[in-house]
DNA sequence: AATGAAAATGAAATTCATTTTCATTTAGCC
DNA sequence: GGCTAAATGAAAATGAATTTCATTTTCATT
């Protein structure tokens, strides 16, 4: 299933990996837990992606790298780095959470197709003023948000002319 | 968990709810489906509602009006509805199925409170032109969006600043 | 470097919403 | 009324998410 990233397609610098990595120990050593090698691959594996993923995936990669970690330290990884702002879960249709990583990256939105799943980024600044305006109107104090559009990309358009 | 619809809070009239039937009828007959108590029922009771169901509690609010009719046919219905258009699934933060229905509302959005899981609906003609724009850019076929806002309710953050 | 308490790990078990199965009942066309 | 396809609902199955628990590891303190 395709999901491209329209932007930010270089692999993190050293640089940007190590600030990543700082941010998750400090969150780690914040809340009094302890810095071990697996949570250090898994985070490297994760910031190397530039799809959403859901747990069972990310697992499958973190395998590649080091094949002794177990799918559970995988899935408490991620909620660790979502705690920490690094990872953030997108509601895709299939229903399976899906996480991206959330470091050096512009804020965007997906569009999504409903017949293959493939999904695209795109920017819209207007969204953001949104959420300040109606935060306020209705006092929240509002922190995220989350946007996709729906639609038939053009290949399945393609496809469904073909069959009918 | 409040949940608050901000407008169209009367319940719904006799005529609105026959045309919500007759767009379920119609549904069921073209996809060579049949028309039985059980559907009706469940089709009155959801259109009753004002808030963001899941099927369970669809289910519960079904079994006060006719306590023989079983989980799966409102799971079951639930879908039909959501088929034709009656009924649309709305991403919560807890991950179950939420469901609220479409018939005679305006398009809106919610706005989630993440500690109490409040909602308050609001409105966005913007959020309307931008799915048209998106979807012409990238060339999709648009056809439904989902936009959630997630902040602090003005209720969670007096109560979180009273323990502090 | 050794110690020990607290935390991490990972395999397996559990939970729980969702979905399917299947035997029985019902709708609605002839 | 009879017939056939569909509906029903209880129970079972599924599968992702989460928890359990015995073992291992981290790391602050000797």
């Amino acid at each position: 299933m395709l999901q491209r990233r329209i932007d930010d397609h270089a692999p993190p610098s050293r640089e940007s990996m190590r600030e990543a990595q700082e941010i998750f120990y400090r969150h780690l050593k914040r809340v009094g837990l302890k810095h071990t090698d697996q949570r250090d691959t898994i985070l490297r594996t994760f910031l190397e992606t530039r799809d959403h993923l859901s747990t069972d995936e990310l697992f499958r990669l973190v395998r590649k790298k080091d094949a002794k970690i177990g799918f559970t330290t995988v899935y408490r990884t991620l909620k660790l780095l979502s705690e920490c702002g690094l990872a953030s879960a997108v509601p895709f249709p299939d229903g399976m959470a899906r996480y991206e990583h959330q470091f050096n990256r512009r804020s965007h939105h997906h569009m999504v197709c409903t017949d293959c799943g493939a999904s695209v980024e795109f920017f819209s600044p207007e969204v953001i003023k949104l959420e300040e305006e109606v935060g306020r109107k209705y006092h929240f104090d509002a922190t995220r948000h989350n946007f996709q559009i729906y639609g038939v990309c053009e290949d399945c358009r393609k496809k469904s002319r073909r069959i009918s």
